[in-house]
DNA sequence: TGATTCACG
DNA sequence: GACGTACGTGAATCAG
């Protein structure tokens, strides 16, 4: 059995420490409920340990693993640099007593579990790897600690296990600025906070590579020191020259690091059933525990445990997926037993198979009803006895019930108003039966009522669900209808594989039902689902089933003239260039700017590749053309690809209309996304793009109106932060950027220069965003100091917006989400992360309310609009975030924006009373770009 | 498939 | 003291 390390093998060496942090961290403190023993990192820990043992199955699974800790806080680097990791904070009380348990996990999964008094994970991670590489082996080391970057290379790689990211040379390039190899002279010159190491004060990474880059190594920076041209850095290198050299040894990972082990005691051993599931027993995870015993095909042992109110729900012991259990429904008399047992029970969770994703089109191929965990059935309809191949002769298969005979069969259930249909994602399928003459009511929807708990957290799609909620992975649809070229629609594959998959689908919508809603009250959100999610369902099945006009003449006319366009461009650039390339790639406009021509200011990305934007094209335009060009370019392209071209393909070829497809739990603050095709993000900003919207038309004898909220975003700033100054311009009437304006420079509202209320504006919108003296100043092109000077003047003459973010932030913390004014709740996960996300979850606290409460405003609205504008000739087709847009009939145009208005102008009350006005701007014309 | 870019509010 | 930063989306394209 045993075999000694070498070539062909490979080890996976595992940060546990790293681990264990991180674990901790991201996670809501947990307790053992039979003891109340915190065991939050340690349920963290053994999930990342399973993930990784579930997904190196392939054939690129390790031969040997380990999981590394460190041990005690000190090490020979504490004897070398007292200050070593000094700045750490202490270990918080709650993980303590978890330390023990991690390794306990560890050898509960029969994995090597290395730890070295005096030493820290990452140097016996070092010797381990060394010895790998040396051996010919390949090293996978689990982390991302940017300390053993230095170890990468030479068959040794790394992976971020949360990001899902290989970390291989040329990731460490992009990181460090030089390779592997110089890894530790960059570091040893920047310092590092987090762990204390000196460096050279006033130099940071990517000043560090620069020099490393140019005198090679760090020793022959140093000798030369002498020769540096910036007195400061050239002064710094000297004097700290000893500090220096220490933050290298302290950095610097030893290959001969004493380990106690040897490869081959690292092999990989497959876990001993008893004592893994035992383990996790004693630690009452009941989810892993359930997860592993059904991978190791074991029977998951009982965890004793009193059936309590307040204990959650994916805790509670369930009943197995048995896919040999589901009913194949072949006759009229066995789907009206079904019938009765809905009537019986007063609810059903339904889903429908189609041939394809687009409501629009698709055609139904069968439908699956459970009533009952466990049990469920599948009705096909209209499947086919090929499987779609050359000899597929295109007959019924047999076993189906006729499609109108079960529709009207099924109907007065569908429709009835004492039984509850609960779907997920019922959107689709309402929109299914729709086209079929049924209209599904009364709904639940497992996704929405997902989404209303859980947005920020993780996707509400069934699959996520059913993972995270019920421990099971469902049958994945590729295994039924492939991918890629060869995919097969629904109604090719065979009817007992689609029994399993189809029913499946039903039961794990009614298990989550049962679940959520209890939930939905415990977690106090169950307002916010029935007012502002389940509501939008109907809403929006109207709305995208009524499409808008899309005039295909009109853009084919627009593609052709872009398509000149750009090969005259094209043919522009290249000259300029003086050779041919691709447009369209901006590594190649990066490299003959920056390399060709020499312009500075080339920066690379992640891959190495320079990157090109808009903002860096523009500054370099102002000297140059061919960057003018290429910015011209590349609006045309944008037009023409994503606009003129892609909206032809998705007019419908019966309606005429282009049918976008909203969803209502896509967004974490509340928002909508439009996609297939999306609507809400047609050319408006510039003359040539915005002609775009003169293709959205009326059809004959009617009107388009759009109607849009004016600055809503700033007026419940406003009324949140409470800001008395911005609400009485608000009041007013006032021109709200020219008012702000006025009051932080001391202009006079009738001496405003445009100049001033522009830079007005750019804060107004700043501080939605989580403003940053470092965006503004980049927004606005000005040094940094002046634009923090402006946030600074802001604050002062505003206090409350300071106080606004400061206390969101705060509730975020402690809360791990933050609200709405209707209650909606935007979850924060990472909001007390550190390192470089906590900033984008700082801001992204700050702005949730702000965006979602507009949000929900406009939901509001839209919800009452139907019965609003019951009796008028008109129709609601679009949302577009703040903007609204109908089909009128000619003549009814006045009387229409009338009810809209002050639906949406009331749309708060009577839930929650602004202490500013909304205000709602109305247009109207023949295409949307007249009516905007 | 991920990164890059750019359209919208 | 340095780092990296506006918030929220979807889609097309390049390149590996």
């Amino acid at each position: 059995m045993s075999t000694t390390f070498g070539k062909g093998c490979h080890l996976h060496l595992i940060d546990g420490s790293a681990f264990i942090f991180r674990a901790f961290h991201a996670l809501p403190p947990l307790t053992r409920r039979s003891d109340g023993m915190p065991i939050g990192a340690v349920s963290g820990f053994v999930n990342m340990i399973w993930k990784m043992v579930e997904e190196n199955k392939g054939p690129d699974a390790p031969t040997h693993v380990a999981v590394v800790f460190d041990k005690g806080s000190h090490t020979f680097r504490n004897d070398m640099y007292d200050a070593y990791k000094a700045n750490r904070d202490e270990m918080p009380e709650d993980l303590r007593p978890q330390i023990p348990l991690t390794r306990d996990a560890t050898r509960a999964f029969s994995i090597a579990c290395l730890e070295q008094e005096g030493y820290e994970a990452d140097d016996i991670i070092a010797a381990l790897a060394c010895q790998a590489r040396d051996a010919g082996g390949r090293v996978t080391i689990i982390s991302s600690d940017k300390d053993l970057m230095q170890l990468v290379g030479g068959g040794v790689e790394m992976f971020d296990a949360m990001k899902n990211n290989r970390i291989g040379v040329e990731e460490v390039e992009a990181k460090f600025g030089v390779g592997p190899d110089r890894v530790v002279d960059v570091q040893a010159l920047a310092g590092d906070s987090v762990d204390n190491i000196p460096g050279a004060p006033g130099i940071g990474i990517k000043t560090a590579a620069l020099l490393i880059n140019e005198y090679g190594t760090l020793e022959e920076l140093l000798n030369r020191a002498e020769e540096i041209k910036q007195p400061k850095r050239r002064q710094t290198l000297i004097e700290h020259r000893d500090q220096i050299e220490l933050s290298k040894q302290l950095v610097t990972l030893d290959c001969d690091t004493p380990v106690e082990v040897t490869l081959d005691d690292l092999e990989v051993v497959a876990p001993d059933p008893d004592k893994l599931l035992s383990f996790l027993q004693e630690m009452e995870f009941r989810t892993v525990t359930r997860r592993v015993a059904e991978a190791l095909g074991v029977e998951a042992p009982a965890i004793e445990e009193a059936r309590s109110e307040d204990m959650p729900e994916e805790e509670q012991e369930q009943l197995p997926f048995v896919p040999d259990d589901y009913e194949w429904v072949k006759d009229a008399a066995a789907l009206q037993g079904w019938i009765d047992r809905i009537n019986d029970r007063g609810y059903v969770a339904i889903d429908t198979e189609t041939t394809g994703l687009n409501e629009m089109t698709a055609a139904l191929v069968g439908i699956s009803l459970s009533v009952e965990p466990g049990q469920a059935c599948y009705i096909p309809l209209a499947h086919h006895a090929g499987n779609g191949d050359l000899f597929d002769d295109g007959k019924r298969a047999e076993g189906q019930i006729d499609l109108d005979t079960a529709l009207t069969m099924l109907k007065p259930v569908l429709e009835d108003d004492a039984v509850l249909k609960i779907g997920q994602n019922m959107k689709y399928d309402a929109k299914i039966f729709a086209r079929l003459g049924v209209e599904i009511a009364p709904i639940d929807d497992t996704m929405l009522m997902s989404y209303a708990m859980h947005a920020g957290i993780h996707g509400h799609g069934m699959d996520t669900l059913s993972e995270r909620y019920l421990g099971h992975q469902p049958i994945p649809i590729k295994e039924l209808i492939g991918s890629g070229k060869s995919q097969i629609t629904f109604d090719k594959v065979e009817i007992g594989e689609a029994v399993k998959y189809a029913a499946e689908d039903a039961d794990i919508t009614l298990r989550l039902w049962q679940q959520f809603k209890p939930q939905l009250h415990r977690e106090r959100v169950t307002t916010v689902y029935e007012t502002l999610e389940r509501p939008m369902v109907p809403v929006l099945k109207r709305m995208e089933m009524a499409g808008i006009k899309v005039d295909r003449d009109t853009l084919s006319r627009m593609s052709g003239a872009f398509a000149q366009k750009m090969a005259q461009l094209e043919d522009e650039i290249h000259e300029l260039a003086g050779e041919k390339f691709n447009v369209g790639s901006p590594s190649q406009v990066g490299e003959i700017l920056f390399e060709r021509m020499g312009l500075d200011g080339g920066k690379k990305g992640k891959t190495g590749k320079y990157s090109t934007p808009a903002d860096v094209l523009e500054d370099l335009a102002t000297t140059h053309d061919l960057p003018a060009r290429v910015l011209d370019w590349r609006q045309v392209q944008k037009l023409k690809s994503t606009y003129t071209d892609a909206l032809q393909t998705h007019i419908n070829a019966d309606t005429g209309r282009v049918h976008t497809c909203y969803s209502i739990a896509g967004a974490s603050t509340g928002r909508l996304a439009s996609n297939d095709p999306n609507l809400q993000n047609i050319p408006v900003r510039t003359e040539e793009g915005r002609r775009i919207r003169e293709a959205f038309v009326a059809d004959a004898g009617k009107v388009l109106l759009s109607l849009d909220y004016s600055q809503i975003e700033l007026r419940i700033l406003a009324h949140i932060a409470d800001i008395g100054a911005l609400k009485e311009a608000f009041a007013d009437g006032l021109d709200i950027h020219a008012a702000t304006a006025s009051e932080m420079f001391n202009v006079p509202l009738d001496e405003m220069t445009p100049e001033i209320r522009r830079q007005a504006k750019a804060i107004n919108f700043g501080v939605i965003y989580g403003i940053s003296g470092f965006g503004l100043s980049r927004n606005l092109r000005i040094p940094r100091s002046d634009a923090q000077g402006f946030i600074d003047r802001y604050f002062e003459r505003f206090p409350g917006i300071k106080a606004y973010m400061d206390d969101t932030v705060k509730f975020a913390k402690e809360h791990g989400h933050v609200s709405t004014l209707f209650g909606r709740r935007i979850n924060t996960p990472e909001i007390n992360a550190r390192g470089p996300h906590a900033g984008f979850a700082r801001r992204a606290a700050i702005n949730a309310p702000i965006q979602g409460t507009a949000a929900d405003i406009i939901r509001r609205a839209m919800i009452r609009m139907d019965a609003a504008i019951e009796g008028l000739p008109a129709r609601m087709l679009l949302q577009v975030h703040d903007e609204l847009i109908f089909e009128v009939d000619a003549g009814a145009e006045d009387r229409v924006i009338d009810r809209v208005r002050e639906v949406m102008e009331g749309a708060a009350m009577p839930a929650v009373k602004l202490s500013v006005p909304l205000v709602v701007d109305a247009g109207r014309g023949a295409n949307w770009a007249e009516a905007h």
